[in-house]
DNA sequence: GCATCATGCAA
DNA sequence: TATTGCATGATGC
C-alpha cells in the first residue's frame, strides 16, 4: 500500500466530513450523531417535517435512496448524502485499510474458500473483494494499492461471465450468437427486447437492456426491474416479456431448473458443485419465490465460480512453468491480478489470459480482458 | 463482549 | 418484490 497517499486521502476526507457536519448542524439547529439512523430520521421526519419515505422495521429508513427522493425538498439532505459517501471511505477504506497494513508495508487478506452457498471465494480482515470502483472519488483508493518497487499490476477480467455461462446452460441460440459473433451483449439484447437495428440502439435502450441481462440473471420480477431503471411496472413487464420471447432458451432455463431443483432438492454447477435448497418447499409463498430465484441464479454464479478458480490453479502454475517471479495475489470473482516485473508483463499478460479463456470448452466462448498498470487503479 | 440492525461497498 | 458476500457505527442486552 501507499500509506502516506492513503493518510493524506484520510485527512482530506477528515476536513469535507467537518464541513458537511458544521453545514447539517446549522440545518438542524443543533449538534446530533448523524451516523445514529434514529437521530437523523428524527431530525429529518420531525424537526424539519419532510415527508417520510418508507420504514424499517425498526423506524424512518434514511439510506440513499429516500435521501435522494428528499434531496429537493431540503438543503440538508444533500449534505447528509454527501456525509454519507465521505464517512463511509473514511472508515472502512482509509482508516480500515490503514489499520491493517503489515510491516512489511503490504496489505494481506484471508480467502474463505467454504463460507458462500454458491461456490465463490470470500475475503475477510480486509474484504478486498468490495473496493470502491464506481465513483470517481472512491476509486481514488485504488491508486493506493502498488506493487512491490518497480513491478506492475496485471489485471485480467472475464468479459461477461455470468451471461456467457447462461447462455450455455440454457443453450440459448440467440444469445450464444451474440456472443459467438464478438457483439456487445447489452446492445445486441437491446436490438432484440426494442425491436431495432444494433446501430440504432439508444444509450438510454441499452442501459435497459443491461438492467434486464443483470436481473435475469438474479430471478428477476417485473416489480424490482421497474424499481431498478424507473419505469412503470407495466413497461418493464413488456421488457420481461420481450426478452424471454426472444431468449427463448433462457425462458425454458427458467423453468426447467426450478422444476429439476424441486425434484432433486438441489442444483448443481457445470462442475457438479452442489446447492440444496429445501425452502423450495416451504408453505411461505415469499419464502418459496426466493429459494426459485435461488435455484436459477446459482448454476450461473457457481459455474462461474468453478471457472475461475479452475483458471487460478492453471494461471499458477504456468506462471511457475515459465519460469517467471510473476505471482497470482488477489481475486475478485471474475478478475485475477498478478504481481510481475515490468519486463514480464506482456508475456504475464498473455499467459493470463490465455489459461482463463481456455479454461473450459463451452458453447460459446470465454473472454477475458487484460491490463498492465502501476496501482490497481491503473491496471483496472 | 456479543448480537442485531441499517447502511453501503464489490462482483 | 433481484444473487453472493463483508465492514462499519449505533444500539441493546
Amino acid at each position: 500500500m501507499d500509506r502516506n497517499t492513503l493518510v493524506s486521502f484520510g485527512q482530506m476526507l477528515t476536513e469535507r466530513i467537518a464541513a458537511c457536519e458544521q453545514a447539517i448542524f446549522g440545518y438542524a439547529g443543533g449538534e446530533f450523531n448523524i451516523n445514529s439512523t434514529k437521530q437523523l430520521g428524527e431530525v429529518l421526519f420531525e424537526r424539519l417535517n419532510l415527508p417520510p419515505v418508507k420504514k424499517t422495521k425498526t423506524g424512518y429508513s434514511t439510506n440513499a435512496e429516500v435521501l435522494e427522493k428528499l434531496a429537493d425538498k431540503h438543503p440538508m439532505v444533500r449534505q447528509v448524502m454527501e456525509y454519507r459517501v465521505l464517512t463511509k471511505l473514511k472508515s472502512t477504506y482509509a482508516d480500515g485499510l490503514l489499520k491493517v497494513i503489515g510491516p512489511d508495508g503490504r496489505i494481506r487478506t484471508t480467502f474463505q474458500n467454504l463460507v458462500t452457498a454458491t461456490g465463490r471465494l470470500s475475503s475477510t480482515d480486509p474484504n478486498l473483494q468490495n473496493i470502491p470502483v464506481r465513483t470517481e472519488l472512491g476509486s481514488e483508493i485504488r491508486k493506493m494499492f502498488v506493487p512491490r518497487p518497480g513491478w506492475v499490476f496485471v489485471d485480467a477480467d472475464y468479459s461477461q461471465i455470468e451471461l456467457r455461462v447462461l447462455a450455455h446452460i440454457a443453450e440459448d441460440p440467440l444469445m450464444q450468437e451474440a456472443f459467438r459473433t464478438g457483439r456487445d451483449i447489452h446492445t445486441a439484447t437491446a436490438a432484440q427486447v426494442f425491436g431495432v437495428p444494433p446501430e440504432e440502439v439508444t444509450p438510454l435502450q441499452r442501459r435497459h437492456a443491461k438492467a434486464v441481462n443483470f436481473g435475469i440473471v438474479y430471478g428477476i420480477s417485473e416489480f424490482s426491474l421497474a424499481e431498478d431503471i424507473g419505469v412503470s411496472r407495466y413497461e418493464a413487464k413488456a421488457y420481461i416479456d420481450s426478452y424471454l420471447d426472444r431468449y427463448a432458451g433462457v425462458r425454458a432455463y427458467m423453468r426447467e431448473i426450478v422444476a429439476e431443483a424441486k425434484d432433486r432438492g438441489y442444483v448443481t454447477t457445470l462442475f457438479g458443485r452442489r446447492r440444496y435448497i429445501p425452502e423450495l418447499k416451504s408453505s411461505n409463498y415469499n419464502i418459496r419465490q426466493g429459494a426459485e430465484r435461488i435455484a436459477l441464479n446459482t448454476p450461473i454464479q457457481g459455474t462461474a465460480a468453478d471457472l475461475i478458480k479452475l483458471a487460478m490453479v492453471r494461471v499458477d502454475r504456468a506462471l511457475e512453468e515459465a519460469g517467471l517471479q510473476a505471482k497470482l495475489i488477489l481475486q475478485v470473482h471474475d478478475e485475477l491480478i498478478v504481481e510481475c516485473p515490468p519486463e514480464e508483463a506482456e508475456q504475464v499478460r498473455a499467459i493470463v489470459t490465455g489459461q482463463m479463456e481456455s479454461v473450459a470448452q463451452l458453447s460459446v466462448p470465454l473472454v477475458a480482458e487484460a491490463k498492465v498498470g502501476r496501482s490497481w487503479y491503473e491496471a483496472k
